[in-house]
DNA sequence: ATAGTATATCGACTTCCATCGATGAAAGGA
DNA sequence: TCCTTTCATCGATGGAAGTCGATATACTAT
């Protein structure tokens, strides 16, 4: 006599879809370097932050912390405007809680 | 005459020293991936999952799916345990704790 | 012992990413 | 106009990561 299908595990409650998924992980993959940690922990602290005193911030070439503001803003984690010569940076605040939530806010 | 040599951004309180950015990073770096959000997903809807359900679960091979489990089980983000022939894996609350707090909690 | 099932590890391949120097684009000052 | 400063993009390179088949390990059952 055979047993039941054993389910070893719960009943796995509203599984996240395929888009999510996928979004939610672009987002960590571009918290997933030490310099974007800290450039995030950075503008977290500062409201906004002009790219000049990143580069003077942390010992990367201006074109490393060129892209690290890229992959940053394509994941839409932070947005960026420019005043006259100058870029400045800022936290999209709807990015970071969808992202806290995920983790069980 | 000269301007005084201006901050452009905020004061930048408590910068992240290098050893939190590069644990902080390779944990998102574990979530930097569809699958791996997904398993941490399940984990925290369902207490304790085997090895055998998430293979069912995902249209990836055994192997690959040991891979993702490795990988967040040296982020410290799961941990497993073995009874019988199974493996059960479940998350680790204080590190999830730890990066909902690094994005504002 | 032998066979079968459940996980983990290994080796190889391919794709992705962090980094930098060189260059481009836009704005301001002399 | 020409030069300088600020920032973005390009091209190249070395290294890391996702995937799978093959294999190893550990446990159960007969």
């Amino acid at each position: 006599m055979k047993t039941l299908p054993v389910l070893c595990c719960g009943p796995a409650t509203d599984p996240l879809d395929p888009e999510a998924r996928e979004t939610l992980a672009a987002r960590f993959r571009a918290l997933s370097d030490p310099t974007r940690v800290a450039i995030v922990n950075r503008l977290a602290s500062t409201e906004e932050c002009c790219v000049c005193d990143l580069n003077a911030a942390f010992e990367l070439s201006q074109p490393t912390i060129s892209h690290h503001l890229k992959v940053l803003r394509d994941a839409g984690l932070v947005e960026s405007s420019r005043r006259g010569t100058w870029a400045y940076y800022r936290l999209v605040p709807d990015a970071v809680r969808e992202l806290r939530h995920t983790l069980g806010g």
